[in-house]
RNA sequence: CGGGGCGUAGCGCAGUCUGGUAGCGCACUCGCUUUGGGAGCGAGAGGUCCCCGGUUCAAAUCCGGGCGCCCCGACCA
């Protein structure tokens, strides 16, 4: 029963004037959702039903690629996590309860499964498994935003693989990539599968599906047939005009240009011509001084992955120290004494550099001829950089789903471990998979609104059909309306029926915000014809009148033609 | 965690500089009229002006402290 007179669907006018983005305003004033604190919301009856639709979808091809539904808790000892190591976490959630025994609010649940699966798998015989569930997930985010977006506490649907090694990891993370590109198709989004990066969780593989949309966090660079993360993507360069070649370097005075901008500015070269040296320091091997074509930005995670570990920017005073005054560093003269990594932008040429003495630069500075270096892909991409001879082009995206191989990291920690054919006490292989249903709605929301509000993906709309009724109650309209409504629900549709005693333009104004696909209007005109109007949200499109004795048919007909 | 902004009715805002006991639009209630794209007239209800302290005859307004929320950045297992 979805009768407006008595739901509770509070639409506005106006939104909340600390609303930003476009799916954080609208899903306010669709009724959908309120903000109880920063980061904290209540999904509203209209809301929750969206959310319910998309969980629907999670759990039927969960279950087709043979994972099993099961529910861990929120709350959680801190003891497993500090086992794991995650207790250092600055967003985890930590409290006590009464007796002061140390508590945490679950941000994933790899320490829980895994440890239910160390006391109840013995054998290879026990393998392979898929758990899942929808649950609860507390996180003491840094800065919630974006409303639904980026929030401290929202519903998840996790999954984690369990293997008896890599080979059938794999396995279990291909029958993820089955599922959930099923699911996202099934969504109506549009998005994408995208390379991600492995993080420090560890592990060899992880890819995260992106739906592009204003409001997203994360950049994802695509070309025909190449999706990935900026964070890791990789391209080739487009060309850039370098400095002249000449037998040797030779220096050049720049006062007071430190900057790659006021270098190539004075020498009157494009930026691309310079080498940008970024000095970092590892525990390894000390600094290394990596350098870039001064047009390109480092990619800080791409370098930790070249450097195989952690790193940090040297201090003015370390490269003072170890190699010049900053701001004029290059690599002539260092050979030896540090390494050098140049990145694969960089293409072979005469480049001007630093000359590690204040106000004076070097130009035709050629890589090999005038310094020994390593390679290494450590820039991020740029529009235009070709993949394949395909240009690149770099969209917003919201990450609305991510998996991950995650190897034995939490098994051999919290050993779950099995007995092989031989007998042999072996760690098991995990997977852990991530679904985020509140961005999967806020991404729609955000893909699919136009100037009057929302048009959901007939898939996860709250309701498949919005009925609305003009004309007082009593009337003859008010009389087939509500006999119609009865029909429709009687038949298994979702549909809302708008009876509430409010004008035309107010109850077109708010169906339009709520975005049902569907419209069905049934006034004066429908009771004279008896033909009742329909319109679709998307593009406003008119269809023909359905006849009062054929409804039932006509909608369930164009319903499954919309799905 | 750094920078910026904001907090007055359900929502959007004015009033704060220059202290005098709170107002506008929308929404809400009642009556009449109206009724196919956010109606008209009339009458109403609704506020610890974020909190605590201070100054003052008097504080939404000035001073001090705190809390909350938003945006940019850092972060984002």
């Amino acid at each position: 029963m979805t009768r407006l007179s008595s739901y509770l669907l509070p639409t506005e006018k106006e939104a909340p004037a600390d609303a930003e983005a476009l799916s954080h305003k609208l899903l306010v004033r669709a009724g959908l959702v309120r903000q109880m604190g920063a980061g904290l919301w209540t999904w509203l009856p209209a809301g929750w039903r969206v959310q319910r639709r998309i969980e629907a979808i999670l759990r039927e091809e969960m279950n087709r690629i043979g994972a099993h539904e099961m529910l861990m808790p929120l709350i959680q000892p801190a003891e497993l996590w500090k086992r794991t190591g995650r207790y250092a976490i600055e967003e985890l959630f930590k409290l006590q309860d009464r007796r002061g025994a140390e508590l945490v609010l679950a941000l994933t649940h790899e320490e829980a499964v895994t440890s239910h699966v160390a006391q109840v798998v013995r054998s290879y015989r026990d393998l392979p498994l898929i758990l899942y569930h929808l649950q609860v997930k507390g996180r003491d985010e840094a800065r919630p935003r974006a409303g639904v977006l980026r929030t401290r506490e929202f519903v998840m649907k996790d999954s984690y693989s369990f293997d008896r090694d890599q080979d059938g990891l794999e396995a279990s993370y291909a029958r993820h990539i089955e599922a959930y590109d099923r699911i996202f198709d099934r969504t109506g989004l549009r998005w994408y599968r995208v390379a991600g990066d492995v993080g420090q969780m560890g592990g060899s593989g992880a890819h995260e599906y992106m739906a592009p949309c204003a409001a997203g966090e994360n950049e994802v660079a695509l070309a025909s047939g190449y999706a990935a993360n900026v964070e890791v993507a990789s391209a080739t360069a487009q060309p850039v005009e370098l400095d002249e070649r000449r037998d040797a370097p030779q220096e050049v005075a720049t006062p007071n240009a430190k900057t790659v901008a006021e270098v190539a500015g004075l020498l009157g070269l494009p930026t691309g011509a310079l080498l940008k040296a970024f000095p970092v320091l590892t525990e390894e091997r000390g600094m290394i001084l990596v350098l870039l074509r001064g047009d390109h930005r480092l990619n800080e995670i791409k370098l930790g992955a070249a450097l195989g570990g952690a790193w940090r920017a040297a201090s003015e005073a370390e490269i003072a120290e170890q190699i010049g005054p900053a701001g004029y560093i290059g690599p002539v003269g260092l050979d030896g004494r540090l390494p050098i990594l140049l990145d694969d932008g960089a293409a072979p040429g005469a480049y001007v550099t630093g000359a590690n003495r204040s106000d004076t630069h070097l130009r035709g500075v050629e890589p090999g001829r005038d310094f020994v270096f390593e390679q290494g892909d450590v820039r991020n991409v740029e529009v235009g950089d070709l993949v394949d001879g395909h240009p690149i082009e770099i969209e917003p995206a919201i990450e609305v789903g991510n998996i991950f191989q995650l190897g034995t990291r939490y098994s051999t920690v919290l050993g779950a471990n099995y007995l092989d054919e031989q007998g042999k006490e072996q760690p098991i292989w995990m997977g852990s998979y991530g679904i985020g249903p509140a961005r999967i709605a806020a991404a729609a929301v955000e893909q699919y609104a136009d100037h009057a509000g929302i048009s959901w993906p007939a898939a996860i709309a709250p309701f498949m059909v919005h009925l609305v009724v003009l004309g007082k109650p009593g009337s003859v309209e008010r009389e087939l309306a509500d006999s119609l409504y009865e029909t429709l629900i009687d038949g298994g549709i979702d549909v809302v029926y708008d009876d509430r005693d409010l004008g035309a333009g107010q109850k077109f104004a708010d169906a339009e915000l709520l975005g049902a696909p569907v419209r069905l209007t049934l006034g004066r005109r429908a009771a004279e014809s008896g033909e009742v109007e329909v319109q679709l949200r998307r593009g406003s499109e008119a269809r023909p009148s359905i006849s009062l004795a054929s409804t039932l048919a006509d909608v369930e007909k164009l319903c499954s033609e919309l799905a």
